[in-house]
DNA sequence: GTTCGGTCCAAAATCGTTTTTGGTTGTGAA
DNA sequence: TTCACAACCAAAAACGATTTTGGACCGAAC
């Protein structure tokens, strides 16, 4: 009985007339081997179709060249824009440093720990990045805790670990003042779920920029909105059916701010005309609805380049929390419209 | 010098004070094991926070439970509810059989092989699954030339493989008969790129529904968009000036119909009075833009559930090709109006 | 009292790399 | 001629699980 075939990286150490360890360092870039040798290597393994397998070279150096970025289920059907714009942007980061970017997704808000931990606990990657943050996550709590290293897309109340994030509050601000400037009184907020953290930064942002405009903030214009359930057409009708109108609509999301101005319709309103609206995200169809959209667009791509570079400083050491903002300038269009305090 | 401490499967097997075997088998629902030592083995791995490597556990039973799905870049941004529809099915289907979804990107259009090559040569994965194939498709070759267990979402034109694809013909058929029984008589195709397959299959349609009727297929009325750069808005425009105006528009998605509609307004054309619109996707918009637009709904999770399954049987050694074809039923709102053929 | 069958478990081989360790060859200087 | 030193390479030891192989123990049957 003759030995078996050799396959694997045996068989082009065989193929190249060569040691299995030479093959190694030929085909990994190491010294200690001569140029001629090492094409030879090459040669060999791309006629082969040979590359190293996955399982055995991570188990050997216990390293997966590899970052994860955890989808969060719930949400994918209504703000997938979001997600594959950053993913967009980390995979560039991440591939042009020898990296590669493997996306999961969570079943559910409780499966998200689950899916972190399987992937953590299995050394399925190197380090893990994810979105959506609350204002107090379990998620950060137990990655913290084991010392994984990981970045975020958005705060928590304590802030104590790495993230990259919009800048909310001046988001917010920027909104409240623009639509203050325009003569509006009552302002009304659709805010996205307040699950979120960023939700919550938002808000402030808008009790801020009302405050410096002179107006006072009434939490009785905030209608929280889910996009699966609570679109913003029931909520305008909620708000507009509950007491004194606004005249102006910050929307959480341009999803929001879309079927807001449905329901706006509905009422006999129009929007853009006798209630104004200021979305968020500037979606592709933002610029082409009617009243086009005003709204705040944000650069997806470059986010996710900033989380890619901040996630490979990680893994070179750097220990230091690293927090980033990005300005999200909004984009003028038709549907902020001056209110009644300007005619008058 | 004492020897080092045990890790991993070593650990818990002190810990359950029984043998590595024992806590593999017990671990893995093998036989073997009485009730009571599986328990105690069962105990100590979660105090220990123990779960087999992934990379040790791969590499001895050349298995990864972990499916791929590849996503094309150059679309993320504008299509993504598409893509993401159907991980959320896909996932489903695949998570309570025990195996894992893993999500890549491709950088753009070469990069697809290269990105199917590193997973597959590297055995990252027990099968693949991808989107927006080609009439002739290089990447299919390249994985029936090699045996690699594989699903596509869409067809090529030999269909020699297993997919799952909407049925885009009666699609186009569809949309073109309910036109024409609307009384036009031009009717126009704004289509989806044809470097994809689907494209050339709702032409087809579109082209057997107008034979149907009784109009001559006129290529002339047809303008390919590419959503990054050529707009439903700019084809519009382009369509509209180069000879006699259609009266209705097919639209290769619903994304497309909405900039199509701005389009419209542009030439001083009401969308849904001077020209009718049907899209196709029904995206969560679809319902909120003026005029509602009337189009195509498809479940994307189910189709994602119908993959995850054709996938696995094929992991359980099917080898026959399964071909499935989903019908997308029209959703009838406002952007369809009657044709002036009818008001004759 | 053996022998046999079952039930359970321990030790060792294995998966395919990487990396260490040590050895061979050849060249130039003493 | 010999020695030191490069420059290159082969063999073997990991990595951490799974799976095979074989052995211990116990009760029942002959």
């Amino acid at each position: 009985m003759s030995p078996a075939l050799p396959s694997g990286i045996r068989a082009v150490a065989v193929a190249a007339n060569v040691s299995v360890s030479t093959v190694s360092r030929a085909l990994n870039g190491y010294g200690d081997v001569s140029p001629d040798t090492r094409r030879r290597v090459e040669m060999a393994a791309e006629q082969l179709g040979y590359r190293a397998s996955f399982a055995a070279s991570t188990l050997r150096r216990s390293q997966t060249d590899t970052i994860t970025f955890m989808i969060s289920k719930p949400w994918t059907r209504y703000v997938d824009p979001y997600f594959l714009g950053i993913l967009d942007g980390l995979e560039m980061a991440l591939s042009s440093n020898g990296f590669e970017l493997q996306v999961v997704m969570a079943r559910d808000f409780d499966g998200e720990l689950d899916v972190i931990r399987r992937i953590v606990e299995r050394k399925r990657s190197d380090a893990l990045i994810f979105a959506r943050t609350r204002p107090e996550d379990e998620r950060i709590d137990w990655l913290e805790a084991r010392g994984n290293p990981f970045v975020t897309v958005g705060r928590t109340l304590r802030n104590s670990h790495s993230f990259v994030d919009r800048d909310q509050v001046k988001l917010g601000r920027d909104a409240a003042r623009r639509l203050a400037a325009l003569g509006h009184k009552r302002i009304g907020h659709l805010t996205t779920p307040l699950r979120y953290m960023y939700s919550h930064l938002t808000v402030q942002g808008v009790r801020e920029g009302l405050e410096q405009a002179g107006l006072t903030y009434d939490p009785a214009l905030d209608v929280e909105c889910f996009l699966s359930r609570k679109t913003g057409e029931e909520a305008v009708t909620e708000l507009f059916m509950r007491g004194p109108r606004p005249t102006a609509l910050i929307c959480g999301n341009d999803l929001i701010a879309i079927s807001a101005m449905d329901g706006l319709r509905r009422l006999g309103l129009t929007p853009g005309e006798d209630v104004a609206l200021i979305g968020c995200d500037d979606i592709p169809v933002a610029a082409h609805v009617r009243p086009a959209l005003t709204t705040f667009n944000i650069d997806l791509g470059a986010l996710g380049i900033r989380l890619g570079r901040m996630v490979l400083a990680k893994l070179n050491g750097e220990t230091e929390p690293m927090q980033e903002l990005i300005t999200a300038p909004m984009v003028v269009r038709q549907s902020d419209c001056p209110g009644a305090g300007n005619e008058a």
